[in-house]
DNA sequence: ACCTGAACACCGTTCAAGT
DNA sequence: ACCTGAACACCGTTCAAGT
């Protein structure tokens, strides 16, 4: 998965094996290309995060099958959340990229302060939603610092440390 | 402070008052230019980090100051750590840039090992390692989370939850 | 309705040519 | 030693032209 900048109409319309102004003819600019895109993968995530609450016992399953997610892009190719890329290039990003970049925020603090929520019921509804924002940002630093050393153990032991502290409790 | 992508020759050279070409005769290839500004940005924060280190009394005050850097940044139009930045441009690197990247990286890792290794000075080197990799990787998460909500409150409330879960200490 | 070719202003890069 | 102009293959974008 790749960033706004190294999104590229005519790669893609190559890909497609196709012109790069017939992308333009369904994307007319790159801005409705990535948001589309990033739009995409914030449905694949509510989708799995979804199949999650399903299928899950309790709530160490559950906050492992999330994180599990995060640590399955770094050790396919050492990839890592399209929306904190994009997040690191939100000084180049299209008003509307900007917008799906944060409802994939929006959609992860949901569904953590959920899940937290329901483990800690008499807990303030403010609260939850500062550890959620909490989780989510120490996750997608721990697979920043990860990815740019290569290395799915460096990702691990970021989380070993979190959740020792609690953070994910 | 602009990522490997943003960065333009024809842009830089425009600023300086010069032609692109001029650019390229002292930093033939983007990867020279991209990585001496990396090389610079690093050298900047050791400075700033040894200075804490000189000025500050205790490890609060020293935690304090090298988080209200991380800080600064994002109340200075919104910017972020170059290096992170980088970090989730990671694919589109050339190899000395990546190099550059996680030369800052460890910089600031090993800053922090130090100052959690005088606070415990009985603890294991291994674990304090691992503890700093875990709290710059949770600011540089929290630095791009509220980054792309454009918002500095969100900043002080992610390292709010980190201080109270003793992510510092 | 969908695709193409050609053009535009951008980009990094190279290089012969200027001082 | 340093700068420039022109060229190259890239890029997003537009648009008249094809089917």
């Amino acid at each position: 998965m790749h960033g706004y900048n190294a999104l590229s109409f005519r790669d893609l319309a190559k890909e497609v094996g196709v012109k790069s102004s017939s992308v333009h003819y369904h994307f007319p600019t790159k801005a409705d290309l990535a948001s589309a895109l990033a739009s995409r993968y914030t449905a694949e995530a509510v989708a799995y995060m979804d199949d999650l609450i399903r299928t899950c016992q309790d709530h160490d399953a559950l906050i492992a099958g999330y994180t599990a997610a995060f640590r399955r892009a770094l050790a396919d190719q050492n990839r890592m959340c399209l929306c904190g890329i994009m997040a690191a290039e939100f000084h180049e990003l299209p008003e509307a990229v900007r917008a799906e970049v944060n409802r994939f925020t929006a959609a992860n603090t949901r569904w953590l302060e959920q899940i937290l929520a329901n483990r800690h019921p008499t807990v303030a509804r403010d609260a939850l939603h500062a550890r959620a924002l909490a989780i989510f940002a120490a996750i997608e630093g721990a697979q920043l610092v990860a990815r740019s050393r290569g290395d799915v153990a460096t990702f691990d032991q970021i989380l070993s440390a979190y959740a020792a502290l609690g953070l994910f409790s």
